[in-house]
DNA sequence: GGCCAGAATGTAATCGTTTACATCGAGATG
DNA sequence: CATCTCGATGTAAACGATTACATTCTGGCC
């Protein structure tokens, strides 16, 4: 493949000027620019972004370490982190599938000299953990707790948003209220499940430990833990998932069982990913910006990459929206139902 | 940031040395191993991946460059490319949002000495395009024709399952098929109308062009698509929408009109997405093998990037398979359980 | 024509590695 | 004891660019 060298020889020039032309092409003459363009796309040349980001030590992307890629949750945080870093002339490095903390620092690791800064999305990671990594890198986390703060981080309103739906199946009436719990460990799904227990402490109900199921963040997590909680006596009347995939395996379940929701088993999720609103019947939840989320966490990034000397470490929370629909059995305006006033569920 | 040079220096060695201990650990003794080891991690010192490329030209990363990154259709094959890929101890570099042919070059230019290979999805590249590109870069072709045979690439079976899905339609007593199309210029697209129209010269249907309806393959192309399908008369009584976003659309449009699928129009949509079997009623598709798509597009690649000299050009094709339900008015299965997926979703 | 300023271009060091080759010791061999 | 071998380590040249600094042109002015 071309160097530079070879497009320098060929125009009869000095690899100085070659780079010239590439970088600030103002100082070199129109005609020897023209002429090493055309020998340049001759030669079908093109700079070797490795070596110049060697010596310019910048490379102009950034990494992103993720959990997993699958699902619309990572897909949307993703659009918003690619849209924004873009938007900025940068790439993207996707690394995905760390699950132990050793893999997320092999992975750090080998991010080194390829990216200017970290996006780094992980449940089980620790201020520690940063600390075996090169150092002067910035990162940034990912819905996690940044412990002590010694790190930037964007994080979701959790508790806030559970406990404003689990008060909206209170106000309807439900007094047997079930939750299933995200994955074990998970920030998120702490948060979520301190949420409910506020909620339900506002109102002045009794924990009920049978009432609260592990569903692992999954679709199938979410089905099984339903076929629990239909076991348990009293029948809950609500269950308020987590997040949306383990609602969306909460309505299959029920509806394999042949109970009708809302009518006689209220449901929400949380995230309201865009599979929510077409589910039957559309899932109420709890509204994530989720891409926006994946937007801000760049703008962090960036700044602490331009910014490296005198960047103070900042959190930032995005705010969590309630979104009504019919599973969860209120009166709302996705589809009009006739007039119908609030009605207490049993 | 520490370099091998500060780690020779306080280990009191050469840099050949560490970087032997880093690679080749075995001809290095045991405890001089260790003491190089030691002083690494103290110094927080990590190899400096860009380098190391520079002079190995070797990046262990390939290159992806999409038109898009948003819905489930483009999350799905990042998913199948980076869990072959990372088998294969290969990073993704991903760079979306590429429409015409003039960011699509730079992009690949972009890509110079960063990656090994480039998987390269994009309606409206063509081999031109690839001649004004840094040369014996190893490149994949993703849902798009490889003319002339000079670049290697894998397709979908278009064609055969459009047909497929059109005479299942018509097997069913549809007399009156109209087709939403997908975007212009578009590959996917165009073999999709083509499977359409051999399966109604094949049952010696008229071709009727106010049947044919453009959606560019969004939703919202599918709403108003199905809105002027419904002005034609006379109407027609199925409705196949060229990817099951656009059936998404064309379902919210009938609802919106009232009328009753299947009852009064059948619908039907490509690649069954996950979303599919969620709609309400659950939606007839042509089921692609998304993840695997970009599975074998990375095998293909790496097999380019390893046996650069003889690799011949392929060209691979996923078949794709029927997937019956309410939408299109057959008797079916009802709906099928959540898959019993153990992946973690967040 | 000689001089000079400023524009255009060239020279060479540098970025952080890898690796062919050179060197150095130490133990084995005759 | 000289020599040979071989294992461990060091030296220095690459890789392909950027850029401070040096040098060479160019043309304007006296």
């Amino acid at each position: 493949m071309a160097t530079i060298k070879d497009v320098a020889r060929e125009a009869s020039v000095s690899v100085a000027t070659v780079s010239r032309v590439f970088n600030d092409a103002a100082v070199v003459r129109e005609d020897t620019a023209k002429r090493i363009r055309d020998v340049a796309a001759s030669l079908r040349y093109a700079p070797h972004n490795g070596a110049r980001s060697l010596i310019t030590s910048k490379t102009s992307t950034i990494g992103v370490l993720l959990p997993d890629l699958y699902g619309e949750f990572f897909s949307e945080v993703i659009r918003g982190i690619d849209l924004t870093a873009r938007g900025s002339g940068y790439h993207l490095i996707i690394s995905s599938s760390h699950n132990d903390k050793v893999e997320i620092e092999a992975a750090m690791r080998a991010m080194r000299g390829r990216v200017d800064g970290l996006l780094l999305m992980s449940p089980d990671i620790d201020a520690n953990s940063l600390l075996n990594v090169p150092a002067s890198l910035p990162v940034v986390l990912l819905c996690a707790p940044a412990k002590g703060h010694e790190v930037d981080s964007v994080i979701i309103q959790n508790f806030r948003g559970a406990r404003e739906m689990v008060g909206h199946l209170i106000s309807l009436g439900h007094r047997r209220i079930a939750i299933i719990k995200g994955a074990l460990g998970n920030y998120d799904a702490a948060e979520r499940l301190r949420g409910y227990h506020a909620a339900l402490r506002e109102a002045d109900f009794m924990p009920d430990g049978s009432l609260e199921c592990d569903g692992g963040f999954t679709e199938a997590g979410g089905y099984a833990a339903t076929m629990e909680l239909l076991a348990v006596k009293p029948c809950p009347t609500a269950i308020f998932a987590a997040n949306d995939s383990m609602a969306i395996g909460a309505l299959s379940a029920l509806r394999d069982l042949g109970v009708r929701v809302p009518e006689n088993m209220a449901v929400a999720g949380f995230d309201d990913i865009p599979l929510a609103r077409y589910m039957d019947p559309p899932l109420s939840s709890v509204r994530v910006p989720i891409s926006d989320l994946g937007a801000r966490a760049v703008g962090m990034l960036l700044h602490g990459i331009t910014h490296k000397n005198e960047h103070t470490r900042r959190r930032e929370r995005v705010s969590t929206e309630l979104v009504v629909r019919r599973s969860s059995g209120a009166p709302c305006d996705e589809r009009p139902p006739p007039a119908r006033r609030v009605r207490k569920q049993r």
